[in-house]
RNA sequence: GUCCCCAUCGUCUAGCCAGGUCCAGGACACCGGCCUUUCACGCCGGCGACACGGGUUCAAAUCCCGUUGGGGACGCCA
């Protein structure tokens, strides 16, 4: 039985005045500390599913309160990543650095009620006491050393929550289960920091409460947070959201997966030539099933969507069902799209000044045969370019002078004929490999270097209606002359 | 080290909650074949997993316990 309805209308179909069920209410707090990740988009993705399967909000939240770290350039990369992936937010961004004195008076508030007091320790009492706690074995924690100290404010030091020494916390999480938590493991964690900012437990929670959040979904690592927080929330007298952990996404050497395993920036994936439809599939088969389906569209993906298919365990980014997926979507694209998308990766390689035309011709032809835009502007280059770079091997085994008659015979048949029939051309080149006595091939492969320097490419009877009467004949004319020599 | 979590093909997973229909299904990758003017696409086939040990049961991938393995968290980062 699920805590929440199956389904909650959207907004205004519902009489508010009969719905008592608390709206459906997720979101993304990304630190603006870094590029967005994979793993973070896909937090995103399930939140912005989540959301939308029931007809709820998704708010955005930037957590910048490490002032050190947080930088405009990572808030401004990470809008783009999700405006890449088409996840809207119906609000925010917030920005926690705009918050500082609701984050005071809730503070404020916990040292009235006995429920957070002053802590003078240095951090470098500290780092030792951890050190030395780890070193015999145990868990470092802090030892509460000012808890009963009755302090006040003082330069260098913090606010702590005071947190129960016995007893502990039981959430039920909805992708893993119930997870219990003895108070005995849990610290007084310091929610205001000697800077004067408030530290991410106590910030992300009236967060939460304020932006009256329904659902907290986050990564796996969160777990020993859950019940730290939850306790923030009852300090502050507030109700609880419910909690889901998704596993973490992990690197091929199965560990978290981080920088050092190459592109983990959704952006780095826009650059490598993928498509964003590819990357949200890839995102949600990602710890999450349907059955046996593979492929979704965006709409399927909301309306399937549950943390019920949510896996527990953790999973290995693999990029090679990524790779396929993105084939798959540039096959079935329109060619308008593809065409739109494909000039910087075209300008990548020198190619800016263009016939469009022929780009939306070939373009049908090579999508069965890219995986990606930067492999889809290689195939294109051939046909956009006056004259395509002529790939020596090819060219050291089709066009030496062996070939020359075979090129004549072809040539003075686009001459005859012309190439706007293809299939024409193509029982009129068969039967001249008939009376030659040699395989089509013989006459297809230097033919097909010729026209694009290349030993693979579509079928060279399309190739040349693509290209037309007039380069045909200028690049049969090349390879001639190259041939001859 | 302590706490928390996890455990089905190399990888993503279905099945597990409501035990039998599973000598475990799909997908990616890989291998072979077909198609074929090249390269692809497509189609057909192959390889390949219930971590281990107990228990419960007529029956366990499915339930329970333990072991092992892996991951995560232990910050005045989020």
């Amino acid at each position: 039985m699920r805590p929440w309805p199956a389904r909650i209308p959207g907004k205004g179909i519902m009489d508010k005045a009969t719905d008592n069920t608390p709206r459906v209410r997720t979101r993304f707090p990304p630190s603006p500390t870094g590029a967005l990740h994979l793993g973070g988009a896909r937090t995103a993705l399930f939140n912005w599913l989540f959301a939308r399967h029931h007809g709820g909000d998704f708010v955005l939240r930037l957590e910048d309160t490490d002032r050190k770290r947080s930088k405009d350039e990572h808030v401004q990369g990470i809008l783009a990543a999700m405006d890449w992936l088409g996840l809207d937010y119906d609000e925010g961004p917030h920005y926690q650095t705009k918050r500082l004195e609701r984050y005071r008076q809730a503070i404020d508030q916990m040292l009235e009620h006995g429920r957070a007091y002053w802590c003078h320790c240095s951090p470098e009492e500290l780092t030792k006491k951890r050190e030395a706690a780890m070193a015999v074995g145990g868990k470092p924690m802090y030892d509460g050393a000012c808890r009963d100290k009755n302090l006040g404010p003082a330069p260098g030091a913090v606010v702590r929550y005071k947190g129960p020494r016995s007893g502990s916390t039981t959430f039920k999480d909805l992708v893993k289960g119930p997870i219990t938590f003895d108070h005995k493991e849990l610290d007084d964690l310091i929610i205001l920091r000697s800077d004067g900012w408030p530290t991410y437990h106590l910030a992300v929670v009236v967060d939460d409460i304020d932006m009256g959040i329904s659902h907290v979904i986050r990564g796996d690592d969160h777990v020993n947070n859950t019940p730290r927080q939850i306790l923030l929330y009852q300090a502050l007298d507030a109700e609880l959201p419910q909690f889901a952990h998704v596993p973490m996404i992990l690197g091929p050497d199965k560990t978290k997966l981080s920088k050092r395993h190459g592109a983990t920036a959704v952006m780095d994936y826009l650059d490598l030539g993928y498509l964003p439809e590819a990357m949200i599939n890839a995102l949600a088969r990602l710890g999450w099933s349907h059955g046996d389906q593979e492929k979704f569209s965006r709409q399927e993906l909301i309306d399937y969507f549950d943390l019920n298919s949510v896996g527990r365990s953790a999973a290995v980014f693999d990029t090679d069902r990524l790779l396929h997926l993105n084939q798959r979507y540039i096959q079935e694209s329109d060619p308008a799209r593809l065409a739109a998308l494909l000039p910087p990766f075209l300008a990548a390689r020198g190619i800016t000044d263009y016939d469009q035309a022929v780009l939306l011709a070939c373009l049908p032809e090579l999508t069965p045969r890219a995986k990606t835009l930067v492999e889809l502007a290689d195939w294109a280059e051939p046909f956009l370019v006056d004259e395509p770079a002529m790939d020596p091997k090819a060219v050291k085994k089709f066009l030496g002078p062996e070939r020359v008659p075979v090129l004549e015979r072809v040539r003075a048949l686009v001459e005859a004929k012309g190439v706007d029939h293809p299939q024409e051309l193509e029982q009129d080149i068969k039967s001249l490999a008939g009376e030659l006595g040699v395989k089509l091939g013989e006459v297809a492969q230097p033919v097909r270097v010729a026209l694009t320097g290349r030993t693979f490419s579509p079928g060279i009877f399309e190739v040349m209606g693509i290209l037309g009467d007039g380069r045909v004949m200028a690049r049969l004319n090349r390879a001639l002359t190259l041939a001859s020599k």
